[in-house]
RNA sequence: GGGGGUGUAGCUCAGUUGGUUAGAGCGAUCGCCUGUCACGCGAUAGGUCGAGGGUUCGAGUCCCUUCACUCCCGCCA
């Protein structure tokens, strides 16, 4: 018999009653009523209600002991009367009367209380994460993980999946995010990279014959966090097949996806075939790539209304004329709100540094009319011709804004959420997936106004091959595609360029010559040139995934040990000055501005 | 690199227009309490008000600088 215990702190039930038993916990909360006293023992599994009174000659010494203190104790499973049975937790109808304890660790006076539901600053919980770890919802949450990446798992290998590792100490690569570099001391002055993601590696897969491979890989990028964006690392569920077409990407992300989410989550699938929306016409109904379907408004098009001759509307026909567009979104039934509601989508637009959203409601008063600020600039004519265009009905109303593509792209984006959290349109129970697809091969360099690729270089470009037309680069449509769920973008993937000759041919457009691509993407430009299958993939993130599942909105709540904001472990202290020793061993001097 | 928020007891927070000795709950320590499950009751200890500088008769409160944490922009093929 094992002597830390005989159950765990979940399992007694009152079948148990009469059963001498031994369990082992930490002392989760103690209720003292002197002369009785009640002690919460927590494991992993759960809470058992221990008692101990006055006559044992334990009970001092039990009653000084800290909470969170690591003990064993040994009693008798013991029935609880009706009015003193717990029903919120599992061993609620029993309880263990202690007979002795023994403490097998101790505990100082704890910098933060486990057991509350209060919130603490990220300082201290990432300091004694072991602590904050403990704790019921993050507890379950990293439990949650890890069920999660284990059914994937199963599920990949069902769906005729293998798993492989790829390195960790790569080489450096030249597009994308910074890497992080790690000096070799066999090979003075030369570094190995960390992966940002095993993207060629799996590639190199497939060309070595694998078929479908598979992976929960670490992926390291040296660039500043944000709330769903660890620094530093994170995990993707890397994936890749051969012979395959888009479509059969999608079927597969599909299958596992709508598994792992019903399983995993209450919420609802809106569909168990994701919508394929472009790229051109998501950033045109919804403001960008990555849009919450859960919000049912869409932006229209209509600077051709303000163009008309019966709108007089001046300011946004001097826009216009200077190369802006107009857009609208149209809230269905808002004619009884309040002003209030209109002017603060107004004043919110103008915060956010656009100018400002103008608005009118439709109204039927004999005939159509538009009542707000600049309801007076509109021709009966042109208000049926914006109904017709936008769907508009009469008492709804229209948001519009003016400005440049992009930034009206991203004020009507953020309109759009705003407008539908303020009506409260986003049902919060519910994954709404969709796929993204037919990214631009090429785009403009805003800045610069070279061409560069607009993802990644190694995508196949759409249609037949000798058909197209390099001359027109920005034309060009790849097989590239972003899989998001509720407006957080999961993952990207792509059918691969699998010819070294349209490869050349691409990064010559971005100014790249023969010998650099060679120079650079040597290992897969050669790979490529003895016999590559077709082949593409995705690599959703884990973190999301599990955030989604866990319905939290920071990646950390996920994550065991995450680092914080400035890439640092506040537990392990890393990253961490090193010895001279060392440093001389690597050939490395530091030069450190002050 | 830039912008916003926060920083007061071990933890979570309050602190009025700048005005006497900076408070509460939880936790800790001590005492009382035999049916609690956020047990209850009483007492005690615990403070560089993030740090530095300034204005003022007087600063937790106003100003400047700086640090830490966080959210966002840039960045993340």
């Amino acid at each position: 018999m094992n002597k830390y215990r005989t159950h765990n702190c979940n399992e007694l039930r009152k079948k148990n009653v009469g059963n001498k038993v031994i369990l082992s916990g930490w002392i989760n909360k103690k209720r003292d009523h002197g002369n009785l006293l009640f002690i919460d023992l927590r494991d992993n599994y759960g809470i058992t209600q221990c008692i101990i009174d006055k006559e044992n000659t334990s009970f001092e010494s039990l009653e000084k002991t800290q909470l969170e203190t690591v003990i064993k104790i040994e009693g008798d499973v013991i029935d609880r009367s009706k009015d003193t049975v717990n029903k919120e937790i599992d061993t609620g109808e029993i309880e263990v009367s202690i007979k002795n304890f023994k403490v097998l660790g101790t505990c100082k006076e704890l910098p933060l209380p486990v057991f509350s539901d209060q919130e603490y600053s990220e300082e201290i919980r990432l300091r004694y994460r072991f602590l904050d770890l403990r704790r019921k919802k993050i507890h379950e949450n990293i439990i949650l993980r890890s069920k999660v990446i284990s059914f994937i798992r199963n599920e990949m290998n069902n769906l005729g999946f293998l798993e492989y590792q790829t390195p960790i100490l790569t080489s450096s690569s030249p597009e994308g995010a910074r890497d992080f570099l790690v000096p070799s001391r066999l090979n003075p002055g030369k570094f190995y990279a960390l992966p940002q993601a095993p993207q060629q590696f799996k590639q190199l897969v497939m060309v070595s014959g694998f078929d479908k491979y598979f992976q929960i890989a670490p992926c390291f990028r040296d660039e500043d966090a944000r709330a769903d964006r660890s620094p530093g690392e994170f995990y993707q569920l890397d994936l890749e097949m051969s012979f395959v077409e888009q479509e059969d990407i999608f079927n597969v992300i599909e299958a596992l996806f709508v598994k792992t989410f019903k399983k995993f989550s209450s919420k609802k699938l809106v569909s168990n075939k994701f919508p394929r929306i472009s790229y051109k016409e998501s950033l045109l109904k919804y403001g960008t790539d990555k849009p919450d379907l859960r919000n049912p408004l869409i932006i229209h098009e209509v600077t051709e209304i303000f163009s008309r001759e019966d709108v007089s509307f001046d300011i946004f026909k001097k826009l216009i004329k200077s190369g802006c567009n107009v857009r609208c979104i149209v809230t269905k039934n808002t004619k009884d709100k309040p002003r209030s509601f209109f002017d603060g989508i107004d004043k919110w637009a103008k915060d956010q540094g656009s100018s400002g959203m103008a608005y009118f409601t439709l109204e039927n008063e004999r005939e159509i009319t538009a009542n707000g600020p600049i309801g007076k600039f509109f021709s009966r004519e042109s208000l049926k011709d914006i109904m017709k265009k936008t769907g508009a009905k009469v008492g709804d109303s229209i948001f519009f804004a003016c400005n440049k593509k992009e930034e009206l792209e991203k004020i009507t984006s953020l309109a759009r959420t705003k407008i539908a959290n303020e009506l409260k349109l986003i049902s919060e129970n519910t994954f709404a997936f969709c796929w993204i697809v037919d990214y631009p091969m090429f785009e403009k360099d805003s800045l610069t106004n070279e061409i560069k690729f607009s993802h990644n270089p190694f995508s196949m470009p759409q249609g037949n091959i000798d058909d197209l037309n390099f001359n027109e680069p920005l034309d060009i449509l790849a097989y590239q595609y972003d899989i998001v769920c509720n407006g957080i973008e999961l993952s990207s993937g792509a059918i691969r360029n699998h010819i070294p000759e349209l490869m050349y041919k691409l990064f010559s457009i971005v100014g790249y010559q023969k010998k650099e691509v060679d120079q650079k993407f040597s290992g897969m430009i050669n790979a490529l040139s003895y016999g590559a299958p077709p082949h593409g993939g995705i690599a959703p993130g884990i973190d999301r995934i599990v955030m989604l599942l866990a319905n939290e909105k920071n990646i950390r709540e996920v994550t065991m040990f995450p680092m914080n904001q400035n890439a640092e472990d506040l537990m392990m202290n890393a990253p961490s000055v090193v010895n001279e020793e060392q440093l001389k061993e690597l050939n490395l001097t530091l030069k450190i501005k002050k």
